[in-house]
DNA sequence: CGGAATTGCGAAAACGGTTTCGTGTTGACA
DNA sequence: TGTCAACACGAAACCGTTTTCGCAATTCCG
């Protein structure tokens, strides 16, 4: 790179010090018109820009917000992105992006290198693998260096920040509850395994709204897929129970049980309902198109980046972490009949 | 935020100076093992990190990458990030994200504040709106500037830097070559208005594989959308004029194509044949799923950060501007016949 | 035992800015 | 003519780190 030009270089080459330099610059009253002038156009002329480090650095601030999330090919994930960065740039922040991979290690690494200083705070998604471990001491290690964090969708109670969560358990319910009361009997539950938090939660509201209308859950209803394996051959089972609806924890698990239900001479959604979570485009545009519950990513990651900055500019008043939920929506579409 | 430790505590704290902290913590051999093990532990009982700001601005480098890109919620560009992040963060450098929605004035506000030494280099897909403007002036100034830059999927050849495009002409030439195989005879060609440059190839690609069938391009066959009125407006005339294939620029697009087919009782792939660009969910997970033309994003991302890293470690040598083509593929799916 | 080599450490400059606190030169006024 | 304020500017500290160089004290060698 091309040596840049310095408030040094101007003001050797102008006679005068660093210091006139630097108030002419920011048009300050100590300084003469005529000085002023001279060094504004000298600076104008070759493009003189502060060095952004040498700012940081005696600020002690970055105006940088580290995003560490699990995934970014992902409709939610850079919808919450795009939430965040669309806030930060309005308050003169700009977004430093992480992915974790869903690794625990990744997760870690990616925590160490931008609590050196290189961020002012920290937006964060916990990666599968460090819910199944459960281990969060990196997480509790910047809490203790008292680095702003917010964690979203995917959080723990054990680590004391500010949250910002979907309404998982009230998606399930809405979700489940809309395909009852369409008229469906028997509803399976296409799902991850249980350590994924958001999984649980909207279990929960399925199983709730199941309990309320005096239906029994049953565990054979329950697929918890395996993403190694052949996905046809899992839930192949579910439809020899006679089901008339399937409530998917993802827009893709649904999109998947839309197809294998045509394949087998299934009407969707005559003969079986389908519901989805995460509404992306697979859900708008497939057909038919897929009734899911919204999560309002965008929403999410607005809330999360100005609850961050709010933490960061206010650093002296006492700090009591927050919670917010985003309440989830169902946004019905073809892939349901409609409810009466 | 609390305050941070810093070599300048651990040297007062242990009576030595700062330059023995240094290289204590270095490992130097000018310092005694007594001494380093002493500063050593001290650092490690108190969790010091190196501040990286101050790091940076002694080395003059940041080990970051800017990104633009002109959105993020799209699958072919958040594949791109990914493939930009995983390369970036091997070599030990992170990237920062930034989006200009297509707008001139993001744009030019982000290469502003990312050129003043934040980044090492940038990696830019232009915003729309720029390139209908076709006022450049910021990357110029870039260019001259020396900072190293790459310009990817969007570029323009008045800009010296490096590239990476993916062959649209042949991507489109391909796609309606396949269709022609495939036994349709007229084409509908369902893209953006032509300013979009990849827009613009993949049209000359089509209209390459009719000359070459000897067949005579129709206007009425082409359609610019406008996406700001009805689409199946837009479309409706193309299905009166006995198509038998359509080839849309983006995947969008195809699929609402075939929503309006289906809608309109053609049947597909036997009565009109889709093929979309890039090979997203959509693609994917609708039904029929799409046959498109994959693009590549990752191969991308990862091809440009390797050139922009390459620009930024190699500065003396004298610099060439390259310009990577990657092939784009045809993914056949189910809304196509099979080619004969 | 005297000079040279080695060892162990510190002072200071450097990266590029900002900011506080002088300080010398004016000019006005008594 | 002496005093004082206003004006215009500079010196220096500071942010946190690295690194070169210098300097004592010790060890080594002849």
């Amino acid at each position: 790179m091309k040596q840049k030009i310095t408030i040094k270089t101007i003001a050797k080459e102008l006679g005068v010090s660093t210091s006139t330099v630097s108030k002419a610059l920011k048009d300050s009253h100590e300084i003469s018109e005529e000085t002023k002038q001279k060094i504004q156009a000298y600076a104008n002329l070759y493009n003189y820009k502060p060095n952004n480090l040498a700012l940081q650095l005696r600020n002690q601030k970055t105006k940088l917000i580290g995003v560490i999330l699990p995934q970014i090919v992902h409709h939610f994930f850079s919808t919450i992105i795009k939430g965040i960065e669309e806030v930060a740039n309005e308050k003169g922040y700009h977004i430093m992006v992480c992915f974790s991979k869903e690794s625990y290690k990744k997760e870690y690494e990616n925590l160490r290198v931008l609590s050196n200083g290189s961020v002012d705070g920290l937006i964060v998604s916990i990666a599968n693998e460090t819910l199944e471990n459960k281990d969060f001491s990196h997480f509790k290690d910047l809490v203790s260096e008292e680095i702003p964090l917010v964690l979203i969708d995917r959080v723990v109670s054990e680590i004391m920040c500010d949250k910002v969560v979907v309404d998982d358990v009230g998606g399930g319910y809405k979700a489940t509850d809309y395909l009852l009361h369409s008229g469906c009997k028997k509803i399976a539950l296409v799902t991850t395994p249980n350590h994924v938090s958001v999984s649980a939660l909207r279990r929960q509201g399925y199983e709730k709204a199941l309990i309320e209308n005096y239906i029994k859950s049953e565990k054979s209803l329950i697929i918890e897929i395996d993403d190694d394996k052949d996905f046809n051959a899992q839930i192949a089972h579910i439809f020899d129970q006679d089901i008339d609806g399937i409530l998917a924890v993802n827009e893709i698990y649904a999109a998947k049980c839309i197809r294998y239900a045509k394949e087998k001479q299934f009407d969707v959604p005559n003969d079986i309902s389908v519901i989805g979570f995460t509404d992306g485009l697979i859900s708008e545009y497939s057909t038919p198109s897929i009734t899911c519950v919204a999560q309002h990513g965008f929403l999410m990651g607005k809330q999360a980046v100005e609850m961050l900055i709010h933490h960061i500019e206010n650093d002296s008043e006492d700090y009591h972490p927050r919670r917010n939920v985003i309440s989830s929506d169902l946004i019905v579409r073809e892939s349901t009949k409609s409810s009466s």
